[in-house]
DNA sequence: CTGAAAGCGCTTACAG
DNA sequence: CTGAAAGCGCTTACAG
């Protein structure tokens, strides 16, 4: 228990009596070893407060382990991405794993510098929720060996495992939400265009206004970037249109949160005046007043699929690729009032 | 650029015509290095795409660098924490360092795992905000010459470098806000007691009182955990109080959160019937309604400071500890009313 | 079932 | 200014 002066394979050995090559068996859980050598030498290891060197084994080993797991997330102040990483955090950790986390900010530099600092740090595996722009880079991972899970999205030339929720579905069932309680002029404040989920959501919207016989208004469709700013940016410009919709839909937690503001800011009663949707869910959705209706994702359960997915791919390295789609749910709150 | 077959040092040496021996020193920027073969070396680093194996590196030097850092975080869920990270990863990613987090969720044991984590990992130095119930393995820390910078709050045997925010004063401004509002009864929901930036806070809640000559009474500030939870928990404790508070100041974040909840679902206007300052700021203050007057940590500016900190005590292992107590700001919104 | 020895990809005195 | 060689702390065939 006492914290000791570096103590290694060899003073291990020697406190057992036994060869380095013994000890590292039993570090590694080889079944080959003798009950008693290896009694012996678990108990070597507690007394000297062992603690193996990963860098030596990362550097020695031939096949991967599950110690070092490397994560892309394009944006660290994302609800939604915080709930990924605690998924994979809590399963990481329960294993023994660690984690080593590259935030790169919607930035397809950074990005591209993470992917190789990963590589340099010969990670066991990557969980990645790529762009892309640098889906080359994402894809030479896998071609270099390296187990990947794709979040969100999967690659363009290559399978791959990926973890996702199911965008469409959960946008149709937002707008139909809308669409029974009799709006018809709904707006849809969208995420990046580059980015792929955008597009579904967008899909999802359209399908129903389509099932509802309902005509597509593409001016009513607003997009920028995906993050606050752009909420509140495009917010404004929902407010100035000539015929102001009856509802907004709006693409993610941080569009959400930004329309949010400048609503709250007009003093536009919500859902009297404007009734509201967002794609996501925070745990504090009942702080907000209205407590927002929302499609929740559920980051954490994704993230946790994702870990275990890479686990088994590290493990079994030509294993078919599989896909697994996260159902979404719809939350309804108070945001769009009670009833049509 | 295009991702190669695993080349090593000695590829790059072969290449460039010199010694692997040399190759290193480039890449470690020794000065000694003729011109002409620094630029024959880098030239070959560049057409072989390679990278260096930072476990080879890290089992290899004799002193530490700046490439892994380690931190240890009570609550990724908490915003406070998340800007924190922000500003150390910000400065991590902009001089090529990886970060490996270590999130215990307010859990010991998860602690003292992680720690054992980042010494099995021989990380450069760490970054921690610990608790009491764990210091002594990070003292350990300190003793066997790993970097350490505290945030929140410093060790309680050992000097060390330590950035936090000035919580007591920060504290006193929000009750301060509140009595000059006319506030006689202000209810304090304080964070774990346990945690000693909890007591800071309370502190500066009762320094106020003291200055503006109220009693303080004992019965107002209520505490058990610092999450959500404990929020809801004890703002409908709050409300049952035979003599209701017109006030609440909570002591962060998540109980700021949790109360919210509370209020909006039992429809008591803030201000009017009650009002609210918390502990900690967020980037989405305005998207609640009302907008929230909240004391601002500057959390990415924390992390940062930390960080900066923690590089140069990585050069200069020596250097006396320093403090760095950053000051709060008090974001007057509307949830105190506009004046007295 | 166990040990001696080679070697993972680097860095670093030590010579020259 | 540069190279040959030792060695960081491990793992892994290869013998026995």
């Amino acid at each position: 228990m006492a914290a000791n002066i570096k103590s290694g394979l060899k003073e291990v050995a020697r406190s057992a009596g036994v060869s380095i090559a013994t000890v590292s068996r039993v570090i590694n859980g080889e079944t080959v070893v003798k009950e008693a050598t290896r009694l012996a030498v678990n108990s070597a290891i507690k007394k000297l407060g062992y603690r193996p060197n990963r860098a030596a084994q990362r550097l020695r080993s031939t096949h991967r382990s599950r110690k070092l797991i490397g994560l892309l997330i394009p944006d660290i102040q994302n609800p939604y991405y915080i709930d990924i990483i605690s998924g994979i955090e809590s399963y990481a950790s329960a294993h023994g794993a660690t984690i080593i986390i590259g935030n790169f900010s919607q930035d397809a530099q950074r990005e591209r510098i993470y992917i190789d600092t990963l590589r340099s740090e010969s990670v066991d595996g990557c969980i990645v929720a790529t762009t892309p722009r640098t889906e080359k880079y994402v894809e030479g991972l896998i071609r270099d060996g390296f187990p990947v899970v794709c979040i969100d999205r999967g690659l363009k030339n290559l399978k791959s495992d990926v973890v996702k929720s199911d965008n469409e579905t959960g946008a149709f069932a937002a707008t139909e939400h809308l669409i029974k309680l009799g709006h018809k002029r709904i707006a849809h404040i969208a995420g990046d265009l580059q980015i792929p989920t955008s597009h579904e959501r967008i899909a999802g919207y359209k399908a129903a206004h389509q099932q509802y016989k309902l005509r597509v208004d593409e001016g009513l469709i607003i997009s920028k970037h995906s993050n606050y700013e752009s909420g509140v940016e495009l917010a404004l410009q929902v407010l100035k249109m000539k015929k102001r919709p009856t509802a907004i839909f709006t693409g993610n937690n941080l569009l959400t949160l930004g329309v949010l503001e400048v609503l709250h800011g007009h003093a536009i009663k919500i859902p009297q005046e404007i009734a509201m949707v967002g794609f996501d869910d925070v745990y504090w959705a009942n702080s907000l007043n209205p407590a927002v209706t929302a499609v929740k994702q559920f980051g954490y359960e994704i993230g946790h699929q994702a870990i275990e997915l890479l686990f088994k791919r590290i493990e079994e390295p030509q294993r078919p690729p599989v896909s697994h789609i996260v159902n979404t749910q719809l939350m309804v709150r108070k945001s769009c009032g009670t009833g049509s």
